[in-house]
RNA sequence: GCCGUUGUAGCUCAGUGGUAGAGCACUUCCUUGGUAAGGAAGAGGUCGUGAGUUCAAUUCUCAUCAACGGCUCCA
C-alpha cells in the first residue's frame, strides 16, 4: 500500500500501481469523468499512469491550466492522426498546446493542404474522438527509438531524439497514431467533443528562417460544443475592436498603395488625437524638466557608423540615398541627432541631467510580412527623449521615467500590461549587441535594482535588449492577442563613448555621461492603435476627434443650434451640427455609431428655455442643462482629461 | 523576407469565359419629425495593376502591387 496525500492535507492509502483515474473514481464517478491529468509530486502525469510510491496528488480538470494544456496537447495528437489518415507519408515535427488551442508543424512533402481540407480533417477528428481511443504510454530505449524513426525515414523525430537522454524516451499511441512524446495526455479521445481547426500557416523549422518551412495547422478544441461556440463568439467580438476596423470606421487613418506599405496617412480625426497626445506629452515633459528640440529626418553615413546603427541595426534601416558622393540615411532613431545636440556646447555637471525631447519622425525598414495596421509601420512618430546624466543620477532619473509611464497609464486607464526587463544575449555580443560584457552586466543590474526598489512587478527576458543597452519594455497585447512593446525606457552605456560625449565633473575632469532613452507614449502609430482597441473607439472626451454633435429636432431650430455650437467653440470644444433633414432618431443613431461622446438635442423646448437636452454616448438621455452649465461641465471634463466612463 | 489566403461601387459583400449586382453611405425631391434607421428618384465600378491563353477575360494562366493569417524580425 502507498500513501496518497491530497491538496487539502488528507492522506489515504491505495494499492501500489493505482492510477489517478482510479483514485478519482474512488471519490466520485462525476469527478472521474472530468479528470484530464494528474499532478503527481508537482509533475503533470497521465491520469492513467500507475503511481507506485507515496505521492502528493492533484487532479487536474478543464478548470486548471494543466488540464487545458493536456487536453490541447492530446488534441494536437488527434489532429495528427487525422492528418496521417488523410495524407500518407507526412512527417511531424512538434505539436504543443498554446494559450488558446494548439498547433502541429508538419512536413507534407509534395502535398498541399488547403482551407477546404480543414473541414474534412475536423470531420475525421470528430470521428476518431468518438472512438474513445485511449492514449497509451510506452517507454523505449533510445537505440530502439532511433531504429524506429530511421526505418520510418523521419529526420524530424530523429532530430528531437538527439537531445533526449536514454531511458526517458516515451511514446504515446492513440488509435492508429504513434508519436514520440513526453506527454502527458488525457485518458481517451472521447473527452474532445468540439473541434475547430482555425488556420494554416507556414513556420520555419526550429524557428530559423534558414531552415525549411513546415506547414503549421492551428486548432482549438473544447469538452463541450457550447464552449467552442462561446469562444468563436468571443473572437468575433474581439475582431470588432480591431484598431484597423475601428480606425477605418472612425476615419482615423488610411494607407495607400501609391504611398507605400507601412506608411500611415493620418486623417483629420486621427490628427486631432495626435495633437492631444502631443499636448499631454509636452506639458508633462516641460514639468519634468525636459527641453524640446527638433532634428532632421536624415543624416550622413558617418554618424550611423559612429552610433553603431550601421553595424548593429542596418537591417532595419532604409538603404542610403547618395548625394554629392555622400550617403544619407533616413533616421531609424533620434538618438544620434540628440547626441550631437548634447555635444554642441560644452557641458558641466551643473547642466546634468540634460533632458531633451522631440516627437521625432523615424523610418524603419520593417520586413513586409511584419507590418500590422498601426502597430507595426515603417514611418513612426516617437515620443522620444534622451536624458544625459551621471551614474549617481541614473537611478533617480530612471525611476522618474517609470513614474511618468504610470502617470500616463492612469490617465488612459491602462492596467493590462507586463513590465519586461529586456536583457542582452551574451552569445550575440559583437553581432546584435555592442561588445562590452562588463558594462552590460553592470547596467542590467542597475536597472534591475531600480525595478526591485520601486516594487514594480516585472519579468526578465534575455535577448530583447537594444543594441546599446538593457531596457524596460511595457508589453501590451492587441485584441487579436499579438504582443507589442508600447513604451520603453532604455539605458545606453555605449553611444556616449562612441560619440565621445563628456561633461566636466566637480573635479574639473572629463567624465562620460550615461544616457537614458525613453518613450513612455511609444509612437503615435502604436499608441493610437492600442488606444483604439483599448477604448473600442469610445474615446474619453478630451481625446475624441468630435466631442459634441448638436442635433436639431428640425431645421426650424438651426439658428438655436448655431448659438449652442458657437458657445461651445468659444470654450475650445470640438463641435458640429447635424444639418441634414433627417428625423431625430436617425441623427441620434448615426451620432451613436460614430461614437461622439455628447449629443445635444435642441428643439422647441430647449430653444425657448435656453437649454439643451444632453445625451451621453452609450448611455442615453442625460437630462437637460442650460448652455452655460453644459459648457462649463464639458470644459472641465476636457481640462482634467477625465477617463472614459 | 518566407509559407498560405484574399483583392468587384466610399463601406460590407453577391456574381459570371460573352464588357457587372445588393444593402448601407452619397445627391436631389417630398417630409419638419422629440432620444438608435420616414418615403421616392438618381448618381457611382474599364471587377488591384501588367502581360499571356482565347473569336471574346472581371472570370483561366503567369508576373507584379497591396491587404489578411502565421513564421522570422522588432517601437
Amino acid at each position: 500500500m502507498i500513501n496518497i496525500s491530497f491538496p487539502d492535507g488528507a492522506v489515504r492509502q491505495y494499492e501500489a500501481g493505482v492510477t489517478a483515474m482510479d483514485i478519482a473514481k474512488s471519490i466520485s464517478e462525476g469527478l472521474a469523468k472530468k479528470v484530464l491529468a494528474a499532478g503527481v509530486n508537482n509533475q503533470v502525469w497521465d491520469a492513467s499512469r500507475p503511481i507506485t510510491t507515496d505521492s502528493h496528488l492533484k487532479l487536474y480538470t478543464w478548470n486548471d491550466a494543466e488540464g487545458k494544456n493536456t487536453f490541447w496537447h492530446s488534441s494536437a495528437h488527434l489532429m495528427a492522426e487525422a492528418i496521417e489518415a488523410k495524407f500518407s507519408g507526412v512527417k511531424f515535427w512538434v505539436g504543443p498546446p498554446l494559450d488558446n488551442g494548439f498547433y502541429y508543424d508538419v512536413d507534407l512533402g509534395d502535398k498541399k493542404i488547403t482551407e477546404e481540407d480543414l473541414a474534412e480533417l475536423e470531420k475525421k477528428m470528430n470521428e476518431l474522438a468518438k472512438q474513445n481511443n485511449v492514449y497509451i504510454r510506452t517507454e523505449k530505449a533510445k537505440a530502439d527509438a532511433i531504429a524506429y524513426f530511421t526505418e520510418k525515414g523521419d529526420e524530424y523525430k530523429l532530430d528531437l531524439l538527439q537531445n533526449l537522454e536514454d531511458g526517458n524516451i516515451t511514446f504515446y499511441t492513440q488509435g492508429n497514431f504513434t508519436d514520440l512524446c513526453r506527454g502527458p495526455h488525457i485518458p481517451h479521445t472521447g473527452f474532445i467533443k468540439a473541434i475547430k481547426l482555425t488556420s494554416i500557416a507556414g513556420a520555419f523549422w526550429k524557428g530559423d528562417e534558414k531552415n525549411k518551412m513546415l506547414t503549421r495547422i492551428y486548432g482549438i478544441t473544447f469538452p463541450t460544443q457550447k464552449e467552442l461556440d462561446d469562444y468563436l463568439t468571443m473572437l468575433e467580438e474581439a475582431k470588432k475592436r480591431d484598431h484597423r476596423k475601428i480606425g477605418k470606421e472612425l476615419s482615423i487613418f488610411t494607407t495607400n498603395e501609391d504611398v507605400g506599405q507601412g506608411l500611415i496617412l493620418w486623417l483629420p480625426n486621427g490628427t486631432i488625437i495626435i495633437e492631444e497626445l502631443e499636448k499631454l506629452a509636452k506639458e508633462t515633459e516641460a514639468a519634468a524638466g525636459y527641453k524640446r528640440v527638433v532634428t532632421p529626418h536624415l543624416a550622413k553615413e558617418n554618424m550611423y557608423l559612429t552610433s553603431g546603427h550601421l553595424p548593429y541595426y542596418a537591417d532595419s534601416m532604409f538603404p542610403p540615398m547618395e548625394m554629392d558622393g555622400e550617403k544619407y540615411y533616413l533616421k531609424p532613431m533620434n538618438c544620434p541627432h540628440h547626441h550631437k545636440i548634447f555635444d554642441a556646447e560644452p557641458k558641466s555637471y551643473r547642466d546634468l541631467p540634460y533632458r531633451i525631447a522631440e516627437y521625432g519622425t523615424c523610418y524603419r525598414y520593417e520586413q513586409s510580412g511584419e507590418l500590422f495596421g498601426l502597430m507595426r509601420v515603417r514611418c513612426l512618430h516617437m515620443n522620444d527623449a534622451h536624458i544625459y546624466c551621471t551614474k549617481e543620477q541614473f537611478a533617480q532619473e530612471f525611476k522618474a521615467v517609470n513614474a511618468m509611464y504610470l502617470k500616463y497609464f492612469k490617465i488612459f486607464g491602462i492596467d493590462k500590461y507586463v513590465m519586461r526587463l529586456s536583457l542582452h544575449n551574451p552569445e550575440k555580443l559583437g553581432q546584435k549587441y555592442v561588445n562590452q560584457p562588463e558594462l552590460w552586466l553592470e547596467t542590467e543590474q542597475m536597472v534591475r535594482e531600480v525595478l526591485i526598489e520601486t516594487g514594480t512587478p516585472f519579468v526578465e527576458v534575455q535577448d530583447e535588449a537594444a543594441f546599446y543597452g538593457p531596457k524596460i519594455d511595457v508589453q501590451i497585447f492587441s485584441v487579436i492577442g499579438r504582443e507589442f512593446t508600447l513604451a520603453t525606457n532604455q539605458v545606453d552605456f555605449a553611444q556616449s563613448r562612441s560619440f565621445n560625449l563628456s561633461f566636466t565633473n566637480q573635479n574639473n575632469e572629463p567624465e562620460v555621461p550615461l544616457i537614458i532613452h525613453r518613450a513612455p507614449l511609444g509612437t503615435h502609430e502604436r499608441f493610437i492603435g492600442f488606444l483604439l482597441e483599448h477604448y473600442a473607439g469610445n474615446f474619453p472626451v478630451w481625446l475624441a476627434p468630435l466631442q459634441v454633435k448638436v442635433l436639431p429636432i428640425s431645421d426650424k431650430f438651426m439658428d438655436y443650434a448655431t448659438t449652442v455650437k458657437t458657445a461651445l467653440q468659444k470654450a475650445g470644444v470640438r463641435v458640429e451640427i447635424d444639418e441634414r433633414q433627417e428625423k431625430i432618431g436617425k441623427k441620434i443613431r448615426e451620432a451613436e455609431i460614430s461614437k461622439v461622446p455628447y449629443m445635444l438635442i435642441v428643439g422647441e423646448k430647449e430653444a425657448t428655455e435656453n437649454k439643451i437636452s444632453v445625451r451621453r454616448h452609450g448611455k442615453g438621455d442625460a437630462g437637460q442643462l442650460s448652455i452655460d452649465e453644459f459648457v462649463h461641465n464639458i470644459a472641465e471634463e476636457i481640462k482634467q482629461r477625465k477617463a472614459a466612463e
